[in-house]
DNA sequence: ATGAAAGCGCTAACAC
DNA sequence: GTGTTAGCGCTTTCAT
């Protein structure tokens, strides 16, 4: 059977019509076209298995291929983005894209432009903050939609979670729980919304409380700054009972077997919990208590927040004048537009923001 | 600056040169052009941040983007060997887009279709093995790797790893530790290498230790399946001690929550282990043992295997005539290649197999 | 050493 | 309803 090599124009040969109107066929603008055209047209296709090439299709209109970059792959929370996003746009006949940043300026530039010049028709990304003047030229030509980290760029859609919220519940259940003190493990500070808001949650429930709050910066991947915190926690205890709680999953992963190896019996003498809910919380004993990224939700808002946007742009160049308001569409989000307004024209700014869960384990329940 | 809407037109007008110049310059045709036109040129394009369009240039030649399929993006190794690959490819100035099947056969046809209607000019995938037809077709156009599962593809690559001899002599090993019966974990049986071999080099041992062997297959994602055998396992205890042994992590990940249920103790009466590396064997006490795969040197066999026979190949479609013939370079590998005849034209098939190495924890060591 | 022009597969006016 | 035609941004003969 067929395969790459048939064309438009072996496809209207064989079903004995112009190739504008198997063109027609494709973008299925079926009005303009005799039932018998019709089905002349899309026997012929099966038969000779054609396929529209996408990269003709692009050097015109659009390619119907979104991406996703990410920081991380192997966070379980980029996959999980991933695959949510993907089930929406398959069904919406979309192919989808993947990249991976390692949170590195260059490289994440790198590949947006590789992916501008593949020809796609809309970004979903999970930024480090570093390209945000290209992303807004980027949103000032396609729908650009930020995920999980949230910034700044005109032009550009928002979907977040409630870091600081759940951040703040978790901290103060810990509280709640009995354990007369919580360590916030972090790594290094920056101006992640993720990391700040996560931050502001725990202090936030510390001085509700009226503890002290305590906070630790870690690097990952570097065994010896995540020893070193482990020995500290070691040698000047803190308040017995008190609780662990690592800003996400990945630092929770090296920190763990630190953790596990400390002469404090768990959960009673100390607790251990992480925003993130790693695919390995049902290694551990006890169970680890952790916080439940809404990952479904975030994916399938941010694939329907770009394809909204495609369909509401006047044309695929976004002319000047209107870009049509977007909402949200989902009830547990809370969503808040503020215009701004660039190269005199107006643009719509989109933050939508669904919670996180908290799922208590039995790691930082005493008893 | 510049975006993408800036053209080889507007380089060239810029440049006060033709656009064949600039295309030239672009392809790094530095013989066919004067010293000071070249500096030109490049300077234009630094200012204007030019960048070729890939689709534009697809439609003629290449694209210098390469795909990579996955099963399972949640799985290490995948993501392991992805990085792999790109850092290879980017190197050399390729792109690479990821795309995961779910060992779905539809879905994998799906993504291929559109990977190469997407223009890509190579492919290495880990396959379900249900789209050989497909993969011979596209293979005969542009070089295809298959990657951790082995399958007779005329015209395509494997890079694979040692699957029989690591799990045998995983098995002899805790056989010699002093267990005196292995149970073998599997996922339901099917044709796909990597489980049929990883099963061969478990009965292998049994066989040579003259212990009977005890294969027992599960579902993954299906907690009853898992259930079952660890309710199987305390009410009719094998001989002990004795070790359960995993073929892949996945499904290690959802038994081990179980075995640690069980009234057993680890490592002295029951040992654990399991092929791959998850990301939490440190997370288990004792130590889980595991068989690390050579996911770095996978991804690199695999993607200069397929810049190799980009590079060989007489033009971007295979002509009738002579595919190079293609060997290792590798020097741990062990390459046999064997010539296939298709549709008159003489084509190579080549294996590479990189050896695994059993990372011994104490979850399986006798004390 | 450089350029003019044809054409890759497709879409979108603009006819008829 | 259907076809003709002019490009989209690039590469590649073939001239000069």
């Amino acid at each position: 059977m067929g395969n790459q090599s048939v064309t438009i124009k072996d496809v209207a040969k064989a079903a004995g019509v112009s190739i504008t109107t198997v063109s027609r066929y494709i973008n299925k603008r079926y009005e303009s076209m005799s039932v018998e055209t019709r089905e002349r047209i899309e026997k012929v296709i099966e038969e000779l298995n054609y396929q529209p090439n996408k990269m003709a299709q692009g050097l015109k209109g659009q390619t119907r291929t979104i991406a996703v970059v990410v920081v991380n792959l192997g966070y379980p929370f980029a996959v999980s983005v991933i695959r949510s996003i993907s089930s929406v746009l398959s069904e919406m006949g979309y192919a989808l894209l993947v990249g991976e940043s390692a949170d590195d300026t260059e490289q994440e530039a790198q590949l947006l432009q590789s992916l501008i010049s593949q020809g796609v028709d809309g970004i979903i990304i999970q930024t480090s903050g570093q390209n945000n003047e290209l992303l807004e030229r980027i949103a000032a030509e396609k729908p650009v939609v930020l995920i999980d980290r949230q910034f700044d760029v005109p032009g550009a859609a928002n979907v977040i979670t409630n870091n600081q919220e759940a951040s703040r519940e978790l901290t103060e259940r810990l509280f709640q729980q009995g354990y007369q003190h919580v360590v916030f493990v972090s790594e290094e500070p920056s101006n992640l919304s993720t990391r700040v808001e996560r931050l502001d949650g725990y202090l936030a429930a510390c001085r509700a409380a009226s503890i002290p709050s305590d906070v630790r910066w870690v690097l990952r991947e570097d065994p010896v700054s995540i020893a070193a915190l482990a020995k500290d926690l070691q040698s000047q205890p803190p308040k017995k009972p008190f609780a662990v709680y690592t800003a996400n999953g990945l630092v929770m992963l090296e920190l763990y077997p630190k953790l596990t190896h400390l002469r404090y019996s768990i959960p009673n003498e100390m607790g251990i919990a992480t925003f993130d809910e790693p695919d390995w919380v049902h290694v551990t004993r006890p169970r680890l208590t952790c916080v439940r990224q809404p990952t479904d939700e975030m994916g399938i808002t941010a694939a329907q927040t770009v394809l909204r946007r495609l369909t509401d742009r006047p044309a695929q160049v976004a002319k000047p004048g209107q870009v049509g308001l977007v909402r949200a569409t989902n009830p547990d989000s809370d969503t808040k537009a503020h215009p701004k307004n660039r190269f005199g024209e107006r643009t719509e700014n989109q933050t939508t923001v669904i919670p996180s869960e908290v799922i208590w384990g039995d790691s930082s329940s005493l008893r």
